[in-house]
DNA sequence: GCCGTTTTCGGCCCGACTGTTTTCAGTCG
């Protein structure tokens, strides 16, 4: 089962936003959000611990770990029950939007009775809106073109989300069944779903369907076959902010590919469909070819199969005119017998995979297992929720051979950082180093890329760090001149090793800066920087795509977590998958490399 | 409501931007 941290995260995180709505004492409010944070983050299961040990989570004191506890316990508390009642969920919703926060939302609400997503577009369109005070032509537009974008992805949940209910199904219905596993876009990597599809291969379907209709997260079932069943996860408000996110506030959405649907909120997997599939264990194979997709990669294997007197369908691959069975077993056979390598379900999307695998060409991809070393993470020096000793420690766990503190610069204000802190900071970690015999410890910061593509610090400051990681942290409006301007500067800084979360997009609420991205790759290739394959799970930036146009053009890239607690070290997965949808093998990914090999990255003249 | 090499009160994440203002409120990072 998924840990309690993340759902009680939630709550005390919608709290906060009812409380805000509600006129809050402000300091108070930032309590819950730093509290819902420090709890999102924090390494153990809530549901271990009794209420002393919740008070020991950062930012958590007698009156939360109270609620918390009942929270682990009921799955909720009477404060917030007493605030829900007073503000209709759908009121919450409505702060999705961007530029829409809790004083806009309440005030529509209490105005006008507006208490979704629909009646605000109504509202907006017959002009109802500009009667409100604070309401002008201006916020008309920004509210109509953010309905557009959390519209664009309605219905849609972070991969992330979507992995952590798939496996959780999947451990409790494996006993019952020969095998178990989820296929669909979530097996092939893809940064949003709309659905979850779970395969498994048993004699007797029944006992599989009757557990899958009674998880707890079946609220409705849909449809109850004997081949396949239906259900559907409970629309709940709680789960409106990112699960283990670094910041208390708008919940990222879904993708670019987006569907209509309900108005659910999509990082929590509420309204989320989950079919399960049952097959027979002899074919298996072809069930789970069939079922990952995507479509139009099996419409490209089923044309190799028709050219050479075959047909393949979810029960196998047959004899096209005497319909005898050839192979079902495993996916391998049947790539196998096609002439084809066994395609990695996260290259299956008709992009060049089948020809490659007819060619024996496609790429040793890279894997969680072949990294070596973490290059941008955080600590509770700036917005972390853990201290350098613990992450050294978790990284230590995870074997890594070298692993990089980032902490933010002086250029975000909000931080406070100080050169004497991050002085400090190194001075610590050198203290540390005899600690962590088996793991090299490198001093780095997360630099700002201001609008003219300069950087925090002086240049005597910058060659003291081991590794500057460079971002956009603002200006995220710039014309693409400017900002392409502003991104080539910063791949120029001789100090500048890797860029950080190259697009600034964060999925389903804040599109990309606007790029001219072959130029940026380019001056990326050119001067040795390493673009950054952010694996925050509303970031996965790069994203798939890019990350190939790039790789053509000869880019190094990073394979980086941006933890700010020890369970996001594990946000190393995502980008890991977004990299193999882009093709790229541990050659071209920095921290892959060995230690001797990336310090030479690190430290050639530039 | 949390927190304390300022220890039980008085601070707390600061500054910029934007739209609707006539001096500021809301939102964001």
């Amino acid at each position: 089962m998924a840990r309690a941290n993340e759902r009680v995260a939630g709550l005390l995180a919608e709290y906060a936003e009812l409380l805000a709505m509600t006129g809050g004492d402000r300091f108070k409010i930032r309590s819950y959000e730093k509290a819902a944070r420090g709890v999102g983050g924090y390494a153990t299961d809530l549901a271990t611990l009794d209420e002393t040990d919740i008070r020991k989570i950062p930012n958590v004191g007698a009156s939360i770990a109270g609620k918390v506890h009942q929270a682990v316990q009921t799955g909720t508390f009477p404060q917030l029950e007493e605030l829900r009642g007073q503000i209709p969920a759908g009121v919450l919703t409505l702060m999705r939007i961007p530029n829409l926060g809790p004083a806009k939302a309440l005030a529509v609400y209490r105005e006008l009775g507006i208490a979704d997503i629909d009646a605000l577009l109504a509202a907006v369109e017959n002009g109802d809106l500009r009667q409100l005070k604070g309401f002008g032509p201006r916020t008309e537009q920004v509210i109509r073109t953010g309905i557009e974008l959390v519209r664009g992805g309605a219905g849609r949940v972070l991969m992330a989300t979507a992995l952590d209910l798939a496996e959780s199904i999947v451990e409790r219905l494996a006993p019952l069944a020969d095998r178990c596993t989820y296929a669909g876009s979530l097996r092939r990597g893809r940064e949003t779903v709309g659905d979850i599809d779970i395969l498994a291969a048993a004699a007797d379907s029944g006992p599989l369907m009757a557990a899958f209709v009674a998880l707890p997260e079946a609220d409705t079932v849909l449809v109850r076959g004997e081949t396949k069943t239906s259900i559907r996860t409970a629309l709940h408000p709680a789960a409106a902010l990112p699960a283990a996110g670094t910041g208390a506030g708008k919940q990222p959405d879904a993708d670019h590919a987006g569907a209509a649907g309900d108005s659910a909120g999509s990082t929590s997997a509420g309204g989320l469909q989950i079919d399960l599939r049952v097959v027979p264990q002899e074919v298996w194979g072809a069930a789970l070819q069939y079922f990952t997709g995507s479509r139009e990669h099996n419409v490209r294997v089923r044309e190799l199969a028709v050219h050479a007197g075959l047909k393949l369908s979810e029960y196998g691959l047959f004899h096209a005119e005497t319909d005898e069975l050839i192979v079902a077993g495993t996916e391998q056979e049947v790539y196998e017998r096609l002439g084809l390598r066994w395609v990695p379900p996260t290259l299956r999307e008709d992009l060049g995979e089948v020809a490659a695998a007819r060619n024996d060409e496609l790429p040793e991809l890279v894997t969680v297992d072949a990294l070596r070393g973490d290059l941008h993470t955080h600590t509770n020096l700036t917005d972390g929720v853990a201290t350098l000793d613990e992450m050294l420690t978790a990284a230590a766990e995870r074997g890594y051979d070298y692993y990089a503190v980032t902490d933010h610069a002086p250029e975000l204000f909000m931080q406070r950082m100080t050169l004497e802190k991050a002085l400090a900071q190194r001075e610590r970690l050198a203290e540390l180093r005899g600690r962590y015999p088996g793991m090299r410890l490198l001093h780095g910061t997360e630099l700002n890329i201001a609008p003219d593509g300069s950087v925090d610090w002086p240049e005597d400051v910058l060659a003291e760090f081991d590794l500057c990681v460079a971002s956009v942290h603002s200006h995220f409006t710039l014309p693409a001149a400017e900002q392409t301007r502003r991104l080539i500067r910063a791949c120029e800084n001789p100090y500048v090793q890797i860029i950080g979360h190259p697009t600034g997009r964060l999925i389903g609420r804040r599109e990309p800066i606007e790029l001219d991205l072959p130029a940026v790759f380019e001056a990326a290739a050119a001067t040795g920087t390493a673009l950054e394959i952010n694996g925050g799970p509303d970031r996965l930036d790069l994203r798939d795509e890019h990350i190939r146009w790039a790789a053509e053009r000869g880019v190094t890239f990073a394979i980086s977590s941006d933890a700010h607690a020890v369970p996001q070290l594990d946000f190393v997965r995502y980008a890991t998958l977004t990299a193999q949808r882009g093709w790229l093998t541990p050659d071209q990914v920095l921290n892959c490399w060995p230690y001797e090999r990336v310090l030479e990255f690190l430290t050639r003249p530039r």
